[in-house]
DNA sequence: TCGGTGATACTCGTCTGCGAATACTCGTGG
DNA sequence: CCACGAGTATTCGCAGACGAGTATCACCGA
């Protein structure tokens, strides 16, 4: 199993920064911000000299120059390598190419709303519709007055995150739809066991076995 | 800000394992897996123990015994304690009810397809088609098998899973779609860019302004 | 009874992620 | 002309994540 030598994913966010040309770490965050890169991705921007350096430290970036601006601290402009194009280009190839299962965290959050009792649940998922209704509606504005600006290519990942957070929004509709007109069978049996902490008897076998 | 104490998703994991009856980390480890709860969230086992400690340090656990059987290492039994139980239903409330973005990697590769060039990444939504293609039958199959055996609310995440993985298939083929019907304009300029290296002149502006 | 295999049960050392702090510079209004 | 806040640019400390390693037991087959 060949790990990859840095995987942070800024590591992906600065290849591509520096791709066109050489840059300076501060300057690399400002592009990667001004193209929105920062909403495609998880970036902390503390662990930016860091991978930086580890990137170079393994070949896919090179130090370019160190000048020495006025009397600033001495700012270390880092370019591509070949190598480093190389990387950027694999990362990409797995990321589009394989699927691993990286489950949300709302996920989590749905195998254990049994300690929450159906009432708090359903009001919690009342919320949490309201809350990706507003993404969604801020994001097909965002696309509405984007598009005519960009290639369509550079409008994909919106156009993605977009389709995914209305498919979360129906799943949870729905969901929401079984549990309020009592479709669901054994409210309840829930509803007690979270009242009175007792585990149903039925399913007490069923946690057993299996 | 207030932060939680442990964040780490294992914390939750082990909060739940030892909700019913107090247990030794190695147990622990055991009822998740045997319940299926790391398939919901990203469980990295190697943390148990350090996650346990930490646990135990802010007061969600407490050592309840710590037995030696036979020549074993001492296996210390933890309980949990009620702020423990608090602390596990106020994480699931917030994981239920807020929605926090967290792009998947996919979207993160999405937003740099151009790297790769059309032809390439034509290929590799295929192969990911077909991935998910697998996972999506797997996954009714399991449904399937279990619907009779489980109350439903036991069944939700994964129900869950399978329509966001269905979402995730139906978006990529349509994609797909109009990359190889030639819907999408500008493939040609993109090919190029992949080819040469050169940025055509349009988008260059663009990158520039905005 | 010996040795192999797999389950049980942890420990350790490394590396890294990242929040927070630091330090300098520039423009502006008082 | 100096105080100040907003931006620029980087450093640092350390908690914590996790892979890999360790050790014992139990069972089984040869």
């Amino acid at each position: 199993m060949k790990r990859r030598k840095v995987g942070n994913m800024l590591g992906l966010a600065v290849l591509s920064a520096v791709l066109d040309r050489p840059r300076h770490p501060y300057e690399m965050a400002a592009v990667l911000k001004e193209r929105g890169k920062d909403a495609d991705m998880p970036i902390k921007w503390g662990s930016l000299y860091t991978v930086v350096a580890n990137l170079e430290k393994h070949g896919f970036l090179e130090a370019v120059e160190s000048r020495k601006d006025g009397g600033r601290p001495e700012r270390t402009v880092y370019g591509i390598t070949s190598a480093g194009r190389e990387e950027l280009e694999d990362w990409v190839r797995e990321l589009v190419g394989t699927v691993e299962k990286e489950p949300p965290r709302f996920q989590a959050g749905l195998s254990m709303v049994g300690v929450l009792g159906p009432d708090q649940t359903i009001a919690l998922l009342r919320q949490r519709i309201e809350q990706l209704t507003e993404r969604i509606e801020a994001q097909r504005a965002m696309l509405e007055q984007l598009r005519p600006l960009l290639p369509r290519l550079f409008l994909v990942e919106v156009e993605y995150d977009l389709a995914m957070t209305e498919a979360e929004e129906r799943w949870t509709h729905a969901f929401l739809g079984e549990l309020t007109s009592g479709a669901v069978p054994g409210i309840d049996a829930w509803r007690r066991y979270h009242e009175t902490g007792e585990i149903p008897d039925d399913v007490g076998e069923l946690l057993e076995e299996e």
